[in-house]
DNA sequence: ACCTGAACACCGTTCAAGT
DNA sequence: ACCTGAACACCGTTCAAGT
């Protein structure tokens, strides 16, 4: 092929995505697929365009995730506290924010990772400390108070995010417990019983949280 | 070159691995650069033999992370609860559980991911329902203390381990307090002020398990 | 301003072939 | 029984070159 035929047939050329589409394609593959099923390459063909361009606009993959988690932070509202005294609020509170700790399963993880966890459950950790201060703690006992029904809550969540998501678990405590001996037989046979998520985050939340208040 | 003279000079043979040194490099790998440092091409690198020998010892990539974790677990000892009332024994145990979690930091999320968690505790679970029946709580009562504990102190490490490793948090809780307005200034600051892990743990599992045990 | 392909240095995994 | 290289289908990232 001479020069001239070369230059009169123009490489082809994608229309321009925005930065936005790409955070919007790359959200929706790490919903579907979790962090490990986005690949660079992926989104570039999702969006019909080589790998290279997704680079002009985020950066490089580091970045994407960061910006990813950057914005679900910002899209967490402060959660409303409903009860008439201050354990019954907090429980709320608490009630809540596993809530929507349990709507972004994938992201929980990374917002950790990144160290973002603070500025995640700024606004929390502000009704929390609230609460707390109409309970009628002050100081540095209020603050263990909020930090303890935080840690709680996030743990909780990232705990038992596995606990319901590993489809075969091998041995399960189930089986573990029904081959146990010795030990009171009630309370074997109940530990080797599936766990009722909603109902031990009830009972272990409201015990910290009533300690802690001295409801 | 003729076939008799690709014959008189052998393909170079490395000496033969066992699946022990194997799992011992792999280990060596995650404990040194986490998961993520684990290639199959690193470790063949290291044990000086072609990555394909890695695959006839272990099968693959995921079955070997099976089996690492898999020992760990088993490695596990029992951990001895000391104190006079079934409260401080239930506290030892948990804070020994909080130190074994702490010196595996790489392999307890991996654990989790694995669906292995039920197995991994079942030696902490057994004494903490021996403390819990000794506490003169039968049945569900009973099965849901041992579980709120273990729950917490798994979700408390879970959660604290990025606290203490990631070294740049932006912006920082501390930031994010001193720049709000209105509420209990005492409090205010408190959270300002970087968290003791420590103290924090002791607090909220104290409150916790007196809370259950009804000490 | 934004898209392009070529290229580099990595991956995990399978396979047929060696000894 | 165990090691080998070739090959495949993936990665993330950089670069110079287009329009």
């Amino acid at each position: 092929m001479t020069q001239e035929a070369a230059n009169r047939t123009p490489r082809p050329r994608a229309p321009a995505v925005s930065r936005r589409a790409v955070l919007d394609a790359a959200a929706r593959l790490v919903e579907e697929q979790g962090v490990a099923g986005l690949s660079m390459r992926k989104l570039a063909a999702e969006l019909g365009v080589a790998v290279t361009s997704i680079y002009w606009h985020v950066g490089n993959r580091e970045a994407l995730l960061d910006e990813l988690v950057q914005e679900m932070v910002h899209g967490l509202d402060t959660l409303p506290a409903a009860g008439a005294d201050p354990v019954a609020r907090v429980l709320s509170l608490a009630a809540g924010l596993r809530r929507v700790l349990r709507e972004h399963p994938h992201l929980i993880g990374l917002v950790n990772e990144r160290g973002l966890t603070p500025a995640m459950f700024l606004p929390s950790q502000r009704a929390l400390a609230a609460e707390v201060s109409a309970a009628g703690l002050t100081g540095a006992q209020a603050a263990e108070a909020v930090r303890a029904v935080q840690y709680h809550v996030i743990g909780f969540v990232v705990v038992e995010r596995r606990t319901d998501r590993s489809p075969e678990q091998r041995p399960s405590a189930e089986e573990l417990w029904s081959a146990e001996p010795g030990a009171d037989p009630a309370l074997a046979r109940e530990l080797a019983t599936p766990v009722d998520l909603d109902r031990l985050f009830a009972v272990s939340t409201g015990a910290l949280v009533r300690a802690l208040l001295g409801g």
